[in-house]
DNA sequence: TGTCGATACAACCTGATGGTTGTACTAATG
DNA sequence: CATTAGTACAACCATCAGGTTGTATCGACA
C-alpha cells in the first residue's frame, strides 16, 4: 500500500464512467461486487476488473462481510486528486495576480521567467 | 463539435504526468508547442499529441502569436473535474451524517436484512 | 461434507494510447 | 519570393485497457 494513492492511477481510474459510478455507489458502502455488477450492462468479471482498478488507485477498499466482499470508497484517494486540482487553481490565481501586477506596474523586461517545477 | 468538456476526456488527460506538467506550465500561458517540447525527453510530435489530447479535453487552448501557437490552460476544464470530486465529497459527507443519524436514532425499519453478524 | 453463492483469476480478442519518423502547410523575415 | 521557424498531420508500431468466457477458490450452511 506504499504507492496506494498514485496520482496517475487515480485520474486514470476516474476517467471511466462505470468506475466513477462504482465510486459513487460505494460511498454508501453497502454493496458487494456482484450487487454492483447488477447495475451495469457487462459481465461480472468486467465489473470485478473495474473494482480492481479502483482498488489499485486507492479509491476503494474491499471488506469481507459474510460471504460477500463489500466495496467502500476510500476518501483519501479522492482527496489526492483534489489536491492536484487545488494546486493548479492556486497557480492559476497566482497568474491572475501577476497579470494584475503587470497592469499596475507596467515594468517591461521580464523575459527569461522560467522554471518552477513540481 | 463533440462534447466540449467531456469529463471522461478531462480525467483521462490528467492521468498522464507529461500532460499534467504541460497544464501546469501552460498556466503561465507563455510557451508555444516547440518551447514546451524542449522540456520533455520525447519528440516534438509526441508533445504535440499530448497538447492535442489536452485541447480535446478542454483543458488548454492554443492561440497564434507571431509564428508560434501559444498554449494556455483553460480553467473551466479543471473546474469541471473539480465539480465531480466536490460531488463525491458532498455524498461522502451525507454518508457520515446518515451514520450519525443511525447512531442517535437507532430505530430500525430500514432493514434489508443483510450482513448478519460480524 | 457436499453444494451453492460470491469472488478471483487466467487466456484471449479488439480498439485505444503513446511513442516514432516523414512530409506538408503557414507565416515572419532577409 | 525563397527560406526557415513553427506547427500540423499521416503512417506505423508496441503496449495497454476494457471487454469476453471459462475455471478455480473460498466461505456459509443444509
Amino acid at each position: 500500500m506504499q504507492t496506494g494513492t498514485d496520482i496517475d492511477r487515480v485520474f486514470a481510474a476516474l476517467a471511466d464512467p462505470t468506475r466513477r459510478d462504482i465510486v459513487r455507489r460505494s460511498i454508501a458502502g453497502q454493496e458487494g461486487v456482484a450487487e454492483l455488477a447488477d447495475h451495469y450492462p457487462m459481465s461480472f468479471a468486467a465489473v470485478q476488473k473495474h473494482v480492481a482498478v479502483l482498488e489499485r488507485a486507492g479509491l476503494v477498499t474491499k471488506q469481507r462481510i459474510g460471504r460477500r466482499k463489500v466495496v467502500r470508497t476510500h476518501a483519501d484517494g479522492l482527496a489526492a486528486a483534489r489536491r492536484v486540482l487545488d494546486h493548479y487553481e492556486e497557480l492559476w490565481r497566482g497568474r491572475i495576480d501577476r497579470m494584475a501586477d503587470l497592469i499596475t506596474e507596467d515594468t517591461e523586461g521580464t523575459d527569461k521567467t522560467r522554471e518552477t517545477q513540481a
